[in-house]
DNA sequence: CTCAACCAGGTACGGCGTACGCAATGGGGG
DNA sequence: CCCCCATTGCGTACGCCGTACCTGGTTGAG
């Protein structure tokens, strides 16, 4: 909330913007796992303990890290073009691309929303783009929620088998070699036939996600759409 | 994946089972940061390595846990109705319920989802409500998918606040007056308009968080079945 | 009866978050 | 101008964590 108090005594050696860049960096590269005091010390070129004049702890870095990387879920122009069927799901992509760019993001999104900066920013361009609707604005977050809810969860079960690759440590090839004795007792069971069929069928599952994305995207927005004029109904 | 193999030597004094059961009783009670090793041996009355006998690691007790809960998914009778838009509801519905039962549930079912058996009756039940509608395989999974990425995202929005309030341990009270300050700040600073209305005309947030579900679920059963039947259109 | 196979669990190692305390620093009040 | 003390950097230490390794006891198959 309040970064610069330098009344009196040495001027800090470096900055809490510089901790959270270093701390987003690693995250990227080496999961949210990776993210430790020592090792973001050692990343600023810092002793560890010096971090606590900075942060109140580790909590205090992952909530500068979600409110730093929260700003890029509006589409920088941030010029609302009236429409709020398109001004919406172009935020919903942003969000997207933003989460695959920062995967750890992806849990994190949903179960911290303290008020923080970027993210009381993002909630009132949000309001603005379902604003002269002839909703109240209850009924605007309900809108908004759902389309976040969407967009999270999507998201977060995309990240999935990237994730869990990177858990294990495992390559795509003996990670399905690890399951597939599994998924051929079960099929070879007949108790799931439609399992079955979808190992034969079904042809790529993954190869589509952009399509599918939109689909679910679509579907929500026209949903919303259909019985919007609450006001002239 | 094989629970016993007692050919030779002295029997086991626990089962795979009886970890489970104590693993989500801690979390349930404690949130999932409760659960160690060392603690659940304690809760089973046993040495701590001696768990490792039972299952691999850390991750197999996680991955036991959603596995086990995962089953409540799906109600009980698991008789289809026929009508698609009802069954996935009423599983819609039962999943919120279930996680919300285990709130350390909200992170782990979005994303892990490799193959266990409960993950796999599930999708097998899924998979068979959306049969017949003249859709792909491929068409279903992306369906099934769109509902399961809203109800976890809404839901694990939904526990957000809650906990927030766990981890700081704090009650409700004293967060919003930790909050309060920020929040009006920015909207004294005149660039929150929205949310400055949000604050005065906006009820209660959270009241009717029920019928929030319900909007959002309904909007996008809608919109699915809008352009549903692709093989008459 | 024998012994390999299985079980229980103690010890130990490296890593974590962070409470505490001490030495160094440098701007404001006298 | 100088000294005081607010403020910074950070070493040490404590109590957690997951788990590798090893010893010693139990048991049923041969």
């Amino acid at each position: 909330m309040r970064p610069e108090r330098p009344s009196r005594g040495p001027q800090p050696s470096f900055s809490r913007a510089a901790l959270t860049e270093a701390a987003i960096r690693v995250a990227d590269a080496e999961g949210l796992e990776a993210i430790s005091m020592r090792r973001l010390a050692a990343e600023i070129g810092a002793g560890t303990m010096s971090l606590y004049r900075y942060v109140s702890g580790k909590d205090d870095v992952i909530e500068l890290m979600v409110d730093a990387v929260v700003a890029d879920y509006l589409p920088e122009g941030t010029a609302l073009s009236g429409d709020w069927r398109a001004d919406l799901g172009a935020m919903a992509r942003q969000a997207r691309r933003t989460v695959l760019r920062h995967p750890w993001l992806a849990p994190l999104a949903a179960s911290r929303q303290g008020a923080s900066p970027n993210r009381l920013r993002l909630l009132e361009a949000s309001l603005r783009m379902v604003d002269g609707l002839g909703l109240g604005v209850d009924e605007m977050l309900t809108l908004i929620g759902a389309v976040f809810a969407y967009v999270n969860g999507f998201v977060q079960s995309e990240l999935a088998e990237a994730e869990a690759l990177r858990r294990t440590g495992l390559d795509l090839k003996g990670w399905t070699a690890l399951q597939a004795p599994f998924m051929m007792a079960a099929i070879a069971s007949g108790d799931f036939p439609m399992v079955a069929r979808m190992a034969t069928e079904g042809g790529r599952a993954y190869a589509d996600i952009e399509e599918r994305f939109e689909y679910g995207l679509e579907r929500l927005l026209n949903g919303l759409a259909t019985d919007l004029p609450r006001s002239a109904g």
